[in-house]
DNA sequence: AGCACGCCGACT
DNA sequence: GTCGGCGTGCTC
């Protein structure tokens, strides 16, 4: 018998079938070591097919072993496999390492075991040994305790008894031997979310008029014997969490299995608690905090059978869970479901994928959801589940947006706090109640903004903002999506005023300020810097719910679905900071951005009032978020992605080629360039392409490595994808340079 | 990516 | 004569 593998670790051109010969245990699926190359390296490989004959003339190796307990790639997860390859152009070694738990194929990483020991003699025997003297009785202290301490409490973990004062690891052995105790070793696997399962939470979820009309349409798409995706679009406060739950209540409830997906930045402790209290201990919680064995072990806590709701980032798309009944995506718009490392898959994808191979239901849930999924949605691909209806009074804030221009113009105020903030601030403070003040750091002074106009510089070509590059000559704008560039201007190009703004404002400024002028106020600021690790981050979020600050200042991370009732002012420093990233999808990130900021500070009580702060008051996108609008502005923004044929109309291709000199990563990205036109004119005439660059990348150079960047606007299909292929091939024959591509980016 | 084969300059 | 430079080509 001979069979086919994909070896590992390989360049992009040797990722195809090899033949070698079968061993015993070979399977498809199976994990193998090969012999490969000329020295006959050992490298790991995976068998995707058994065969009678090889071809002749070549020299067949045999396979070299077989892992054990490693299980074989079901045929779900190898068929996974390959459209991860397909559809994100990786190898399939590195779809494997992606599907399987981090550091699974490490062969140091096992099973870790817990040995116990129990008392292997009756109480009456063990209490003869104790009062016996010499040979017949225990014959040393260490053992006189540990015959004392397990006839108290009957079995202890091993590591338990081996700390009782005078005992040694002799002592343990010597007991087992004589028969006295017994020590047995289990499969320890840690479930860290355990003790979460104790106090159960088994009320039915009763729903309003509004969703159970929802919950009744899902319900039915659940019930049709074949894949189905649904949006579940629910404005905010619409209570769109319990239709879920109540869905995963019914298919947990008839055997099936459940994917729950939250972006990193909601899978706290709060929400994991909401569900292990719901479904005990058949939840199984997959996130990137765990140790690499923690992962492993809920994983195969999956693999057994043992759990039926698996909640976690979007690596939890791969939970091996047999019989998938549902999958739900929350807040599906969320950036960070599409992983920016290789291989750069979007976690809706795999979760159709899925869906597909089990029948399964996909639902995506959003109050603000992505364009390509509403409009999904629009063309039938997606059932449209609407829950439009505010439940429980839940009553948006009163906005107010401030125009900072005539801040500093009329007012004279050069802070980043305007005076009506302040004043909001001071009511919030008379009143016990406490703000969240939100800063969009990102980006905020790599464009170039005038502060008497707020006019900001935009490519001619692209409707883009053109992004400020610094050089040694002295910088210059560029358009990275078509390469346009022009030197950075003295006065603003519309109102011709001096007073251009290339600073932003950091979170340290504004926390100085606010100790100025509120001098009694505490200010907890959270941001990247002040949350290091995962705890900080989730203690200070309590702390704050409990009370312990009257202003959370922060970034992005306080604009998250936190329930904090004693807020009643949401400030949103400047709203303008993501608007003009340069970036088609700009637009659409800033306004559920700031929907998502206002809507905290709605509530069922108190009137809430968000302050919106921008240089640009009329910005239709910030004047929408502000009335929490998204059927306005989802129908502006399609209507320009279809006029400049961006997604959805189209799909983006980000290729990177890269490399430490210079010279040569020029040369390469012009060589690759120009075989991709050719590709192109030649033997892919028939689909439609436009090239830009190759321009510089936005970072140039990183750790000293150059980047130039080419962005092809497409239509994604086998076909095409077959192009880039063909293009990454060719790359890396090259040395010296590398070639990434990235199939529909999230940023261009 | 490794690794070997292979064909030219300064060393024991 | 030969050790070693990295150019070129192959990996079942």
């Amino acid at each position: 018998m001979y069979c086919e593998v994909y070896v590992f670790d390989t360049p992009y051109h040797l990722d195809r079938p090899f033949d070698y010969e079968a061993i015993p245990d070979v399977v498809r699926g199976a994990i193998v070591r090969v012999p490969f190359g000329r020295a006959d390296k050992t490298r790991l490989a995976l068998v995707t097919r058994l065969k009678e004959s090889a071809p002749a003339g070549v020299n067949i190796k045999p396979v070299h072993s077989v892992l054990k307990d490693r299980p074989v790639l079901s045929e779900e997860m190898l068929g996974l496999c390959l459209f991860l390859k397909e559809h994100t152009l990786c190898t399939l070694g590195e779809a494997v390492r992606t599907v399987l738990p981090p550091g699974a194929l490490n062969e140091s990483l096992n099973v870790k075991y817990t040995r116990t020991c129990t008392l292997a003699i009756s109480r009456e025997e063990a209490t003869a040994l104790l009062s016996a003297s010499g040979r017949a009785g225990v014959r040393s202290e260490g053992q006189r305790r540990i015959v004392e301490y397990l006839m108290d409490i009957g079995s202890a973990d091993h590591t338990l008894v081996r700390a009782l004062p005078s005992v040694t690891s002799a002592n343990i052995t010597a007991l087992r031997e004589r028969g006295v105790i017994r020590i047995s070793e289990e499969e320890c696997i840690r479930n860290p979310y355990a003790h979460l399962a104790r106090e159960r939470d088994e009320s039915e979820i009763v729903l309003s008029m509004a969703q159970t009309e929802a919950y009744t349409r899902i319900e039915e798409l659940y019930l049709e014997d074949a894949p189905r995706a649904a949006l579940l679009y629910g404005v905010t406060g619409s209570g769109k969490t319990k239709v879920i739950m109540k869905l995963m209540d019914r298919v947990i409830g008839e055997g099936h299995g459940v994917i729950l997906m939250v972006p990193e930045i909601a899978l706290t402790p709060q929400t994991v608690g909401i569900f292990c209290k719901r479904y005990g201990e058949r939840v199984a919680v997959i996130h990137s905090s765990l140790s690499q064995g923690e992962r492993l072990d809920a994983y195969r806590r999956i693999e057994r059978g043992d759990v039926d709701l698996v909640i976690g980032t979007r690596s939890a798309a791969f939970a091996p869970l047999h019989d998938v009944g549902l999958i739900v995506i929350d807040e599906e718009h969320e950036h960070t479901y599409k992983s920016e490392s290789d291989p750069k898959y979007h976690a809706r994808d795999v979760a159709a994928y899925r869906a597909g191979h089990h029948n399964a239901l996909m639902l995506l849930a959003s109050a603000t959801p992505s364009l390509e999924s509403f409009y999904k949605a629009e063309c039938g691909k997606y059932t449209l589940v609407p829950l439009r209806e505010r439940f429980g009074g839940f009553r948006l804030p009163e906005a107010v947006i401030v125009d900072m221009r005539e801040e500093l113009l009329q007012h004279g105020n050069t802070t980043t706090v305007s005076n009506r903030l302040l004043d909001s601030l001071r009511e919030v403070e008379e009143n016990g109640r406490q703000a969240i003040l939100f800063l969009n750091r990102r980006g905020y002074n790599s464009y170039v903004s005038c502060k008497e106009c707020g006019e900001v510089i935009t490519c001619p070509r692209c409707s883009v903002s053109l992004t400020r590059h610094a050089s040694p000559s002295g910088g210059k704008l560029l358009c990275h999506l078509c390469g346009y560039t022009a030197p950075i201007p003295r006065v603003c190009p519309s109102c011709s005023s001096d007073r251009l703004d290339f600073q932003g404002f950091g979170t340290q400024k504004v926390e100085g300020e606010l100790g100025q002028y509120l001098p009694d106020m505490s200010v907890m600021r959270m941001d990247a810097d002040t949350t290091s690790g995962k705890l900080s981050y989730d203690k200070m979020i309590d702390d704050f719910r409990q009370g312990r600050a009257d202003i959370l200042l922060g970034t992005q991370m306080v604009a998250k679905g936190h329930d904090f009732p004693r807020v009643t002012l949401v400030g949103v420093l400047l709203a303008d900071t993501s608007l003009y990233l340069s970036d088609f999808r700009a637009s659409e990130r800033t306004f559920s951005l700031l929907t998502q900021v206002i809507g905290r500070a709605g509530r069922a009580s108190d009137n809430g009032v968000a302050v919106i702060q921008t240089y640009s008051p009329k910005n239709e996108v910030i004047r929408l978020a502000c009335l929490q609008d998204y059927d306005t502005f989802y129908k502006g923004e399609i209507a320009i992605r279809r006029a400049l044929s961006y997604p959805p109309f189209s799909d983006m291709v980000a290729m990177t080629v890269t490399g430490e000199d210079e010279r040569e990563v020029l040369v390469a990205a012009r060589e690759i360039s120009e075989s991709l036109v050719s590709k192109i004119k030649e033997k892919y005439s028939s689909l439609p392409f436009t090239v830009y660059g190759p321009f510089e990348a936005q970072v140039y150079k990183v750790s000293d490595k150059y980047r130039m960047r080419l962005v092809v606007k497409c239509r994604l299909n086998r076909q095409s994808r077959a192009l880039f292929h063909e293009l990454l091939c060719e790359a890396s024959l090259r040395r010296g340079v590398s070639l990434a591509v990235d199939l529909n980016p999230l940023t261009v």
